[in-house]
DNA sequence: GTCTATATTCCGATAGAC
DNA sequence: GTCTATCGGAATATAGAC
């Protein structure tokens, strides 16, 4: 359907706007210009730009979750697949230029100004924290750990202060430093 | 004198400004309104708002490492200064309402779209680095302690990763996690 | 140096023709 | 549904009186 279509590329371009200049930096002018519509066209779409950023959260989070996925389908071992959540998170900053994690940005950006970007950003973080904590778990079970719930915590903020940090050094030397120290706590 | 103290107030005005709301959603009128001064004044002092950004993050950095010292003049072990550190950035998430860092979110807001800003943030959170770096230095001096680089970004990415995910859940777990793994990286 | 008034531009959002 | 034209307001910054 074309109506679709349309819809879509609203919102990868404010996607990718929202991302890379801000999203108070990136006007709807600007939106539509480059998806090439009418401003019309858009709150036929959308009944705000704040409706839009509900979409790039919604069609981040997805893409985060489908992208890891997509570089671990080959990946059996629970502590191989903590290994390449690692090397995923330095891939993504590698390719967008070491932009940064999207909800940790736009947090710093709006924070407590939109409650609800603040909500969908913790739940986010709540389901990669999750995610690690099952292969964790699943590790765990294999040989032997003497705390799950802290080495999923250790692992979790390692790799947190690795995106910030590479974010703003723009090198990735943090990931291969918490590649080694996750390998420690995995032995 | 009376032009230092206009001058110090505007700072101080748009820093809570800028740290609160961000600094694009800061008008200048909300500034010089704050502030109780006329927008000639104000340009009088600074030339543009962007000016005002720089005086921001000088007197950020320079709060944050006085800060530091007044919390911990009283301590004089290496192993006690770096869980103290570890305090430190607790309380200024509690103070701030989890308000995060100023530098990660400043980078965050506006990034590329100014790289004096970023370089200046790169620049801090190297010293920050080498401030846990002289810490562990000083103490694997004492003890024994296999790798002090290793040591070292183990620590300050802990940290870093405590500080963006209390932001994003406003809880401090994060903080004590961090405690109880960095005095096993000390023992 | 501080003030008021204003210039200029851009913002998000709406109205109505087609 | 997509378009053009435009609204009302707020943004940064400047001009000039005092």
């Amino acid at each position: 359907m074309k109506k679709e279509k349309v819809r879509e590329r609203i919102v990868r371009v404010a996607s990718d706007l929202f991302y890379k200049q801000g999203y108070n930096s990136t006007g709807i002018n600007q939106i539509i210009a480059e998806a090439d519509i009418a401003i019309g066209s858009l709150y036929n779409h959308f009944s705000s730009k704040n409706d839009l950023l509900q979409a790039y959260l919604v069609k981040e989070e997805v893409n985060w979750f489908e992208g890891y996925e997509n570089s671990t389908s080959n990946i059996s071992e629970p502590r191989e697949k903590l290994l390449a959540l690692i090397d995923y998170r330095k891939k993504l900053q590698q390719t967008s230029k070491f932009a940064g994690c999207h909800f940790i940005k736009i947090v710093s950006e709006i924070g407590e100004g939109n409650p609800s970007v603040s909500g969908f950003a913790r739940q986010h973080k709540e389901k990669q924290k999750d995610l690690i904590k099952t292969l964790v778990t699943e590790y765990g079970a294999q040989g032997k750990l003497s705390d799950i719930d802290f080495v999923t915590e250790n692992i979790f903020l390692l790799i947190e202060g690795a995106v910030v940090t590479s974010t703003i050094s723009k090198q990735n030397d943090s990931f291969d430093q918490v590649k080694k120290i996750v390998q420690g706590l995995l032995p």
